[in-house]
DNA sequence: ATAATCCTAGAACGAACGTTCGATAAGCCC
DNA sequence: GGGCTTATCGAACGTTCGTTCTAGGATTAT
């Protein structure tokens, strides 16, 4: 009967941080939930994790999970709800009193590269498991993904209109996006640089990318010139 | 008892494309559905999809299914394997002939976005589905994967090395797979430029990317200064 | 001490799951 | 026309699914 409609922070209103070390004690066990819950749905997926793998991780039987949340289609809502505010609370921070326009993407890439690799589970669920969402859900969730999708265009434009440069900025952020979430599928912390050091190289492809030099050597604009069969 | 490994073509040794309209009566019905089912798991997911839905969408019955193939994984093999070694036998055939490192790399992304947007259902499922595969079935399109990579990877290099360029390899081919492979999620044939298009605008931001112009007016690796917040 | 509230678990619910069975036509060889 | 093989089906199998019911131990308030 309770379940998740009377906590005062994570499922209620406020979309602050909850570190889970404080709120109440309802809280803090719901964030230790949400926390086995994004591992297990990272590892089998939303659809192939079952609340029993779930009640398993938790160390709580499956009637006791239901105290905390009503569906499973909630606590995947509320794993989402948590990342993204989190996601997009930290680079509002950043980006406060920083005016060059290329300094503003960078921020932009670092803070999304380091939030994913130090979340990556909880990243790799978010991107995933994108649409099962229904309805009301979906919706809200919907809203903020494009809220944050407006930031980054809105960054591109600025740093476009400040260096008057040509391009499609839908195509470019889209890119850009592609290259950052892409990670969780071939991240390797034993290999691969850490998030500062991946903010960087992708910062130079993306923004060089961007800003045509005309000193390359490049032969631009030549993939549909005659040796290229378009099907 | 007979399912699916009984056919020439489609399951069989052959790695040659099938286009549903030859091999035999069995092969273009194995197809069919093969047809269909991409389109439920693109819709619902693997594990989402239910062999009930796939019934429905094939106008088969449950039971009847089970004569073309032998299980529901195997189903998701054949989609995935048939998928890759179409998109890999046409790279290899464009790739024929071309000898210019630009040239080379530009047809890479050329055939992958024609292919992917040309039949972006069954990409989604080859992206999105991606390891749900275990053991035998898994580690054979993971073959594929790799020696895909391996190809466009042997690319890069090969323009680096003609014009003596300096970065990773390693994350510049997985920020492109990225931005290429992203586009499953919001690509709109309705509103997004087609394959040709797209494939010279992400080949002028990669190639741009890779290739450090020095009169871009961009003031490169201030990325970690002193106003970026590492944490 | 007693009442109220919080928290947890066992057992069960009906529904849906992937898969198999046995039967049944239709088409072909001899 | 009898005996294969091919192709399809309805019905059912045993299992697992998400969820709920009920009851009782633990904790807190009075």
């Amino acid at each position: 009967m309770a379940s998740a409609t009377r906590s005062s922070s994570l499922s209620g209103r406020s979309s602050a941080r909850v570190p889970a070390g404080q709120g109440s004690r309802f809280d803090r066990r719901l964030a230790k939930i949400l926390e086995h819950a994004t591992e297990v749905f990272c590892e089998k997926g939303y659809e192939g994790a079952s609340m029993r793998d779930l009640s398993r991780a938790s160390h709580m039987s499956l009637a006791g999970l239901y105290y905390y949340f009503d569906s499973k289609e909630k606590l995947l809502y509320l794993i989402q709800k948590y990342t993204f505010s989190t996601i997009l609370g930290r680079l509002r921070e950043r980006l406060e009193g920083v005016e060059d326009p290329e300094q503003r993407v960078r921020i932009f890439i670092q803070n999304h590269l380091e939030y994913f690799l130090a979340n990556q589970k909880a990243v790799k669920v978010l991107s995933h498991e994108d649409d099962v969402l229904k309805n009301g859900y979906g919706s809200e969730i919907a809203a903020i993904k494009r809220e944050y999708y407006r930031i980054c265009l809105k960054l591109v434009d600025e740093l476009k209109g400040a260096q008057g440069l040509e391009f499609s900025s839908r195509i470019a952020v889209l890119s850009l996006f592609g290259m950052m979430n892409w990670i969780y599928t071939w991240h390797n912390p034993r290999v691969d640089a850490d998030a500062g050091e991946l903010a960087r190289e992708m910062g130079d492809i993306f923004l060089h990318g961007i800003c045509r030099g005309r000193n390359s050597g490049l032969q631009t604009k030549r993939a549909s010139g005659p040796k290229v069969r378009v099907m």
